[in-house]
RNA sequence: UGGGGCAUGGUGCAAUGGCAGCACACCGGCCUUUGGAGCCGUGGAUCUUGGUUCGAAUCCAGGUGCCCCAGCCA
């Protein structure tokens, strides 16, 4: 990375003046996921400004899964999250978890109780709910708040030993409540959970810390110089900063970014869980979800991931309670840009319609040089069997033009990409007066597609040869909501879900491709870059569109229906 | 309503007192054996009012709008 196209942030501002100043020597960052569900194109801007930020500072970013509340998490979101995480490309020190310094954290607030800082609280949940007062009220001190030490301590430990039933006390930090910010009234540190055991420290712990207690604790005892989360925790900063001066240890700087967050879909865990348990989609990897899983599935690039991601850059903006929402354009520009480069090209006919080339031989075949990407001339070309019969696609075709159409009608000659220039004559109809057939001439002087008389077409189609192609099942998708902020409401989302998002058709690519595998990437010339599907089989390979290529018809056709 | 935060073309991000720029989208053109890619170009923005200043998107004051916080969630 040059010094000119080097991002520059307030984040990474702050760090280099941190370093400047000496007020840390080195940079450590966390990732701090919580075990409760899959990552989605939202996490990845954490995790990238994470990563990178100890990357570019020659630090370490320790990957710690924060898992305080045995009720939520599993084991199995841990490793789909470091599966997920390592396809991105991101690399880290250590793998930790919150549960690991469950001991040490105890011991950390033992110390603050006999300090007088932290109580054990009798209330009940909703005692110590009305107790903490409103935006505009102050809250009221627990009637247990002056309790001695003694008493705290042995409280306490008892907690922890489970003598107490679930929400029967908690340990509170003693600060002040009526603080103008609700997260300084004397904040819940630990409460009692005996059910289910935790996934790592089984049933050994009937107290489990609080994220603002666990957090930042956990921060100061790995070294972590710069703890970068979200806007919402801007609040939470001043308490973040009372523990580790309060015990007097290390202590690390937050600095908050606004979240990302994609247009015409949803991003929350509950809505995509809901789309998943209601069959609304195929599964947490179907292609149309917004969780990196799907996205490897419909064939995005990580590193177009990344590149959309850095790309947006990084801001305090407080616009939406989403954060900051991406037009899915952008994302789809940037994987373009990237496919663009790396796909291989192939043909492929999703709509087929049969074109007979009359006066071709019957029993010719002819293998026709193809280049494999035009961006790419080590990639080299490849042969197509051309015959005389073939598909073309349905779109190529229309026996009535309309303005400005340049391909295939009857009287109008077309090229067949790096085959021949070929003449409509007629068509041929069936009963429902539907046609079956296109029929053209071919021009035996035009092999590879250029005129000896140097005539030009207006246009060059795509085509297989029907005896010697591949069956193939292609899905095509399209944004799962009709609307660009489906978040709105409860309902709203299950509402606006496109009936149209997923369109499966069944047509022919070019023999070559028998051989695909899923996770191959490719470029259906004219249509869009396409990933070979895990649901392929020998007999019939099945291709999700990853995204379509730009369709300056479309538009055309768009306007001279206006 | 108390506290915290944010306002720059349609969207996202720059400009750190000195000509408001970049990307995507939109529109027009060139080129093309992908109506792809590439190239060129047009239009369009500093929330508002006042102040400081030779000069304000930037600094100050007021106003307006939006976002977050009253979990024993993170």
């Amino acid at each position: 990375m040059t010094d000119e196209t080097k991002p520059t942030d307030f984040i990474r501002e702050a760090v280099a003046e941190d370093l400047k100043t000496g007020r840390f020597n080195y940079v450590r960052t966390r990732l701090p996921p919580e075990p409760n569900g899959y990552l989605h194109i939202g996490h990845v801007k954490a995790f990238m400004i994470d990563y990178l930020i100890a990357k570019e500072n020659k630090g370490e970013l320790i990957l710690r899964f924060d898992d305080t509340n045995p009720t939520k998490e599993e084991t199995e979101y841990v490793d789909a999250i470091i599966e997920d995480a390592r396809w991105l490309g991101i690399e880290w020190v250590k793998i930790t978890y919150a549960s690991d310094y469950f001991d040490e954290l105890y011991e950390w607030a033992k110390k603050l109780v006999l300090m007088g800082k932290a109580y054990v609280d009798d209330q009940s949940p909703e005692e110590v709910s009305a107790n903490r007062g409103t935006f505009t009220e102050p809250g009221k001190n627990s009637p247990y708040r002056d309790r001695d030490v003694e008493e705290n301590m042995d409280l306490l430990e008892r907690m922890k030993n489970g003598e107490f039933p679930d929400g029967s006390r908690v340990l509170r930090a003693k600060i002040d409540m009526a603080h103008p910010n609700l997260n300084m009234r004397d904040p819940v540190m630990y409460r009692i959970i005996h059910e289910p055991p935790h996934h790592r420290t089984g049933s050994k712990w009937k107290i489990y810390p609080m994220y603002d207690w666990a957090h930042g604790q956990n921060d100061s005892m790995e070294g972590i110089t710069h703890s970068l989360c979200s806007l919402e925790y801007r609040d939470h900063r001043p308490l973040y900063e009372w523990f580790p001066e309060q015990l007097g240890v290390f202590q690390p700087r937050q600095i908050e970014f606004a979240r990302l967050n994609l247009n015409y879909t949803v991003m929350s865990k509950r809505k995509l869980r809901r789309l998943v348990e209601e069959g609304r989609v195929g599964g947490w990897d179907d292609p149309r979800m917004p969780t990196l899983r799907a996205m490897r599935r419909r064939g995005y690039p990580p590193e177009a991931i990344v590149e959309f991601v850095m790309r947006m850059g990084i801001s305090t903006t407080a616009t939406s309670n989403a954060g900051v929402i991406a037009d899915i354009a952008f994302l789809e520009a940037v994987v373009r840009e990237q496919l663009n480069k790396q796909s291989l090209r192939r043909m492929a006919v999703l709509k087929p319609l049969k074109l007979v080339i009359d006066n071709y031989p019957d029993e010719l075949v002819e293998e026709m040089d193809a280049i494999n990407n035009p961006e790419d001339p080590d990639a080299g070309t490849r042969k197509v069997p051309f015959s005389k019969v073939l598909y073309i696609e349905q779109d190529d075709f229309r026996e009535t033009p309309p303005p400005k159409y340049y391909r295939l009608f009857p009287g109008n000659e077309v090229r067949l990409r790096y085959a021949y220039l070929v003449k409509c004559t007629h068509v041929v109809k069936n009963d429902n007066d539907e046609i079956v057939e296109v029929h053209a001439t071919y021009d035996p002087a035009t092999r590879g597609g250029d005129a000896p008389d140097g005539r030009k077409v207006k246009s060059t189609i795509h085509w297989v040869s029907a005896s010697h192609a591949k069956e193939a099942e292609f899905r095509l998708y399209d944004r799962l909501f009709t609307r660009e902020d489906p978040e709105e409401g409860e309902e709203g989302f299950i509402n606006c879900l496109n009936p149209n998002s997923l369109n499966i058709l069944n047509g022919y690519v070019e023999p070559l491709l028998a051989q695909t595998k899923p996770g191959d990437r490719f470029q259906f010339e004219r249509q869009g870059y396409f990933c070979t599907d895990q649901d392929s089989t020998d007999k019939k390979p099945v291709f999700n569109l990853t995204v379509q290529l730009k369709d300056t018809w479309s538009k055309i056709e768009k306007k001279n229906k206006q």
